[in-house]
DNA sequence: CGTAGAGTATAGCCATGGCTATATCATAGT
DNA sequence: ACTATGATATAGCCATGGCTATACTCTACG
């Protein structure tokens, strides 16, 4: 039972880590894209003390975090007033909220307890790529339709 | 289309977005801990100089990485020397090691090329719970024993 | 057995993403 | 029209995880 890995050579290895570690880096944009576009649509209006409240994070957290949107081209606001998003970042929204629409319906698909698949897909789906995402869609799709 | 999200309570979704956040604390140290291990089963020792390559980091940061998983009773190491993982480390590792080839197994299984899994797999895995790693198991002993 | 070169550690920088404390603004209600 | 209150912004702290530059140590070879 050595166990032994397989042990890829570590040009590859270093590439996916360094993958692996931009996905985390654009991961905290898209978590408050996707909200602020959740509680625009649902409310009317994204408020920072909102915004702060379901990320669970500290106003100032989330303040910061929307500068950062807003360095980036995704969000636009005035100061003591909501939060907008602009076109990229509406569109950028959209796809996360897709992404991880997919994610979870996969998780579920695959035996995982919906709950289950709701608070682990929050992590995950950061992670999953353009080509991976067409390999659920694909999956979930073929189960629909079983047969 | 209106696509008008779930949104559910704010306390219930500042859980999960802490939950993800501690898990990315504890990727880096999963990480870290596996190649060590994988290192040491694979050259008889694991050195900071190939540690830094196989991870995609400068040398001075694998050091300092290093230096966290000793303070978290995860290695051991004498100045100047290889690395060791300690009882914790080396069942951490055995643990990470398991999940991740689940994790990319299962990627697999639902029709992700092998590469891609691979890729994605670095990121997904510290995302995945004892829950559903447990269903993802039992999903692929289902699928290797079809009908 | 001395020393050059490889490997490791240290110092110190930066950005990020948390936090608390406090200042500033907007507005609703007298 | 004031003002109290709640919402937002700002200041400044901390740990993390990158980096480069440099100092130190080990070791193998001549």
């Amino acid at each position: 039972m050595s166990n032994a890995p397989a042990h890829p050579p570590a040009s590859l290895q270093a590439r996916r880590f360094a993958h692996a570690r931009e996905c985390q880096a654009r991961a905290l944009l898209e978590d408050y894209v996707e909200m602020i576009s959740d509680l625009i649509s649902v409310s009317g209006e994204a408020r920072v003390a909102d915004i702060a409240e379901r990320m669970g994070v500290a106003q100032p957290t989330a303040t910061k975090a929307i500068g950062r949107l807003k360095r980036e081209g995704l969000a636009t606001s005035r100061p003591y007033r909501g939060i907008f998003l602009t076109d990229a970042g509406a569109e950028l929204a959209e796809r996360v909220r897709a992404r991880h629409r997919t994610v979870v319906a996969l998780l579920v698909a695959v035996g995982v307890p919906a709950e289950i698949a709701e608070i682990d897909g929050e992590g995950l789906e950061h992670h999953v790529s353009a080509r991976t995402l067409a390999a659920f869609e694909k999956f979930l799709a073929a189960q629909n339709r079983p047969k």
